[in-house]
DNA sequence: TGCAAAATAGCACGGTCGTTCGTAAATCTA
DNA sequence: TAGATTTACGAACGACCGTGCTATTTTGCA
């Protein structure tokens, strides 16, 4: 296949060829482990996918397990990409907080061919010991930490009451989100999104500075 | 091996030899899917556990399809005996609310060996059309009409608002529990039923009467 | 432009999977 | 207890899996 020898890599910034199809392959593994799971990658049907033979998509990773942790990896960078670094732009406290959950909402949400590889992978691999089981819990430990932080900011901000409970509400928000990727992704149901919309103004009402008789007792 | 022909079957009423190894059959199906999910049931794996042949579990069941349908079925009966049916024993309204939620925390939280085929099942089949999707749906689908209900019959005992969104109490009650899910299973967080439970009584504070006499204790 | 190095293909291996089929054994029933 | 029926086994199938090998092609650099 005619490669233009010469011009070929001006666009992507000096990616060698393997490193290119490399991507090519990662963007591919990515889909499918969307739609089957992590566990549902397969070095046959992603070959297939890319037209490559197996073994020359197997030599980019060096085993299925490998593949299975670029994957994870490739998918945080994105999410990253797409939902903290937009966020953090927004001013610290509950502003912050706001655009974090409105950007994981979409992100679970709106992809519509893509499901949350940190969602079903929780699922996948609660019982799973090994490296990959350990590669996932590290990055949703990352995001929970970084939620964490930002629920922190808005109490220091003074955005949120001071005896907020941060593991409490991150716990709240995030329940919301499985929620979410729950009755959108297997229900079908229409009108989630808004829910979880709902439910995340719910809960910063409730820990937001004006207040009931909380805690009860 | 021995079955002591006469005696045999006094213990379970009139089982049939046949229904009795599909029986035993199920039952270890039920543990593998906790652990390996829905996909993750392997006949060869079974036949192992069982000490049999693998065509005599396969025979059972006449297909992989069919022994999945009947594990989904299997544990929504014993769904059913473990937290709908002593539920509903309390009385109708808020009580029977709690008892619902209550219930339902301890069977995704206590089960140490099993987790919740509705939960892992949602992630494996929302991308997977097919029979057994469609079972699972029906049977999820059902036990939220069940809570709907619940909710619905507190809104008409007077122990909720009557402006209550019944859909929206219920998305975030659902939310709870995948968190809890997630984060005692997943991330073996420690606290995460105690979260569960708090949520269940910031909602239902939320959605309570403007009532200062109901204190949940 | 030539040559070392990297990238890809081709092939085969051992293994597991679900499934089929013919047959033997256990079980129920009359 | 005899006969009909259910139940279980064993072997084999085709398909797919991940993974090594060894060529062969392609690439990048001097």
């Amino acid at each position: 296949m005619s490669p233009k020898p010469a011009a070929g890599r001006s666009a992507a910034r000096t990616l060698l060829k393997g490193q290119q199809t490399r991507a090519v392959i990662l963007e591919a593994a990515l889909g499918q482990a969307s739609h089957m799971g992590l566990e549902g990658l397969s070095i046959g049907a992603l070959a297939e996918l890319t037209q490559m033979s197996k073994s020359g998509v197997f030599a980019h990773f060096g085993s299925r397990e490998e593949l299975q942790i670029a994957v994870i990896r490739e998918y945080h960078v994105r999410f990253e990409e797409e939902v903290f670094f937009p966020a953090v732009r927004a001013a610290r406290g509950l502003p912050r907080l706001r655009a974090l959950f409105e950007l994981w909402v979409r992100r679970v949400s709106v992809e519509l061919d893509s499901g949350c590889i940190y969602i079903s992978g929780a699922v996948e691999f609660d019982d799973r010991p090994g490296p990959v089981r350990d590669a996932l819990e590290a990055m949703v430990r990352a995001w929970q930490a970084a939620l964490e932080r930002a629920i922190s900011l808005a109490i220091e901000a003074g955005h949120l009451r001071a005896d907020t409970d941060t593991l409490q509400m991150l716990f709240e928000l995030h329940g919301l989100i499985l929620a979410l990727h729950h009755d959108a992704r297997f229900l079908r149901l229409p009108g989630a999104v808004e829910r979880a919309r709902k439910g995340f103004e719910r809960i910063v009402q409730f820990y937001l500075l004006a207040d009931p008789a909380w805690p009860p007792r």
